[in-house]
DNA sequence: CAATGCGGGAGGA
DNA sequence: TCCTCCCGCATTG
């Protein structure tokens, strides 16, 4: 079998690039595979820099023969970058279903025993806009063709002039995302976009896995040239976790309506059809990406997500939620410095932080007040908020604090995230957080847009160029991003660091680090920092993203818009 | 429904 | 000829 392999290797599976370093006659197997498992067990081995350059490799996974019954397997690696092979037990259940934190592909390369996968990039936001720290969307594409169409074609109404808009109209578009719930961008409402990976001589990073004896060999062939996504695993988590919160409150809200009536689920006082939702599996994918916490609620002591029964009002229901959380750390989350141990704040701070009325000020919202911004946190705040008719959106500081005290960075920052992912003012992509691409100027964006389920042109991309429409001193919105940490302050527009323009980011996240929002993206933030604001960030203790406050309310009664939402749905749909 | 794997095929170097 | 990605289909969870 090898030896018809073999040459069907050579026919048909030999991918060997030019560039790629292969060691003709190196030491044993055996050597470079012990040399990889004895690599630290930390984050720079999950980015795939096990296996150096100079690493004796003596196998390829076109090689004839493989090397047999490696002594020593690696640790599976979920983020390989770079040129780098491993070999991993056959019982790695991982291993076993070619599992990577990138979003890969399968790709034909016509040997039935090895197969190959190409990597898709990653799901950034078509213009751009920048989250409130000044990171930028990463999204997981869909594997499937047809999901990830679907992922990144918005039925979302983007930003319409309400004012300007039929009631009628209005309350349409208002419905549309919640019943069709099409990914956009949950900062700035526009279309998702792929980069696509082009980290292999222009193609994508190809990931090479080959079943042989008791091994698995893979093989990776290229550098990433785009940030990560989200991991599968993390992405699955949430979903699962979300759709049993959802049906948690559906069943509580059932019991507590007691509403034998269905077609009757909703009124004008903001009660929806709750069926509605749970029918909606895209919905799953907007709720994530919103934060049900709010300034005004209290970290309860959240009981098991698996029993819980109590009446779904807001708090609970993040509660609920942070649960939830708590119950998928993520395995995959790449953090290469220290990790956080910083206290989220308590009520007892007397400040939220140096800028605190970035925050709060309402007022300081752009002049775009009179538009409908639907991005999917509005959608859960006021679906949430449906159910508390009462709820104070302008509440007290979240009480983060006592639940939150021993978690690790990921956990925290889900939290944080949650406040963070609320419509801040200098949220809008208007607002200098926001890196711009350099043609804007009439020219369409560089990054490449996905037309068509498949075809994604590979010419075009090219990393935007990142500019300040203010400085930071300048942009007093923009430092109150930041956060402290235990080395210092997180910067909010990282990109501000970045290389310059046309200067491709490093293939390897390093110096970045990246943190999950509880939505469908992830956040890159580089370590570098701004000495001087991480110094007066951690004068103060307090952490920005606990006094993040949503902003919400400012411009639309959400409450009134939910119920109109939702009576318009039940109604027509 | 999405992920996954397989295989035919087209296109470029 | 080789290697790549595109695309459709079937299977699986």
């Amino acid at each position: 079998m090898r030896c018809a392999l073999a040459a069907k290797s050579q026919d048909l599976g030999d991918t060997r690039s030019s560039e790629e370093q292969r060691q003709p006659e190196p030491g044993s197997w055996a050597a470079r595979a012990t040399e990889a498992s004895q690599m630290p067990a930390d984050a720079s081995q999950d980015a795939g820099h096990g296996c150096p350059q100079g690493a004796t490799l003596s196998w390829d996974i076109n090689d004839p023969r493989m090397p047999p019954k490696p002594a020593h397997f690696d640790h599976f690696r979920e983020w390989p970058d770079g040129y780098v092979r491993f070999i991993y037990s056959s019982t790695e259940k991982k291993a076993q279903r070619h599992l990577s934190g990138w979003a890969m592909r399968n790709t034909n390369n016509h040997n039935g025993h090895i197969l190959k996968k190409s990597c898709l990039g990653v799901v950034v936001c078509a213009r751009a806009c920048a989250l409130p720290d000044g990171s930028r969307l990463q999204l997981r594409p869909a594997i499937c063709d047809k999901a990830r169409l679907k992922q990144q074609s918005a039925w979302g109404p983007g930003r319409w002039p309400v004012t300007a808009l039929p009631s009628l109209t209005r309350l349409l578009l208002i419905s549309l995302p919640l019943v069709f719930a099409e990914k956009v961008c949950p900062n700035c409402q526009s279309a998702l976009e792929l980069i696509p990976c082009r980290g292999h001589s222009g193609y994508p990073v190809t990931n090479f896995w080959r079943l042989d004896g008791s091994a698995i060999f893979f093989q990776a062939k290229g550098v990433h040239d785009h940030p990560r996504p989200e991991s599968k695993s993390e992405t699955e988590a949430r979903r699962n976790a979300l759709k049993r919160q959802m049906a948690s409150i559906y069943q509580a809200q059932k019991k507590r309506t007691q509403e034998p009536e269905v077609g009757e689920n909703q009124d004008s006082s903001g009660h929806f059809n709750n069926t509605s939702l749970l029918e909606s599996p895209q919905l799953f994918d907007l709720l994530p990406d919103t934060s049900f916490s709010s300034p005004g609620q209290t970290c309860p002591s959240f009981p098991n997500l698996d029993v819980y029964t109590a009446p779904c009002d807001l708090a609970s229901f993040q509660g609920h939620l942070t649960s939830a959380f708590q119950k998928y750390p993520n395995p995959s989350i790449y953090w290469p410095g220290p990790p956080y141990s910083y206290d989220l704040a308590g009520p007892e701070y007397p400040s939220p932080g140096p800028y605190p009325t970035l925050y709060k000020d309402s007022t300081s919202i752009p002049s775009d007040t009179d538009w409908v911004d639907l991005n999917a946190l509005q959608y859960n705040i006021s679906s949430y908020s449906s159910y508390e008719s009462s709820f104070d959106f302008t509440g007290k500081q979240c009480g983060w604090k006592p639940g939150f005290a021993k978690l690790g960075l990921e956990e925290r920052t889900e939290h944080g995230q949650l406040q963070a992912m609320a419509r801040c003012p200098y949220y809008n992509a208007e607002l200098p957080c926001r890196y711009l691409v350099t043609s804007s100027a009439g020219g369409p964006a560089l990054q490449t847009v996905i037309t068509t389920t498949t075809k994604v042109s590979y010419q075009a991309y090219q990393r935007p160029t990142l500019k300040h429409s203010g400085s930071m001193q300048e942009g007093g919105s923009f430092s109150s991003c930041s956060f402290a940490s235990e080395d210092g302050l997180v910067s909010i527009c990282p990109e501000a660091l970045d290389a310059p323009s046309g200067i491709p980011r490093a293939a390897s996240p390093v110096g970045r680090a990246s943190l999950k929002i509880p939505g469908d993206f992830w956040v890159n933030r580089p370590t570098a920092a701004f000495p001087q604001e991480a110094a007066a960030s951690r004068t103060d203790g307090a952490d920005p993203w606990d006094v993040c406050l949503p902003g919400l309310g400012s411009e639309i009664s959400f409450s009134d818009r939910v119920g109109l939402l939702f009576s318009y749905d039940s109604e027509d749909f």
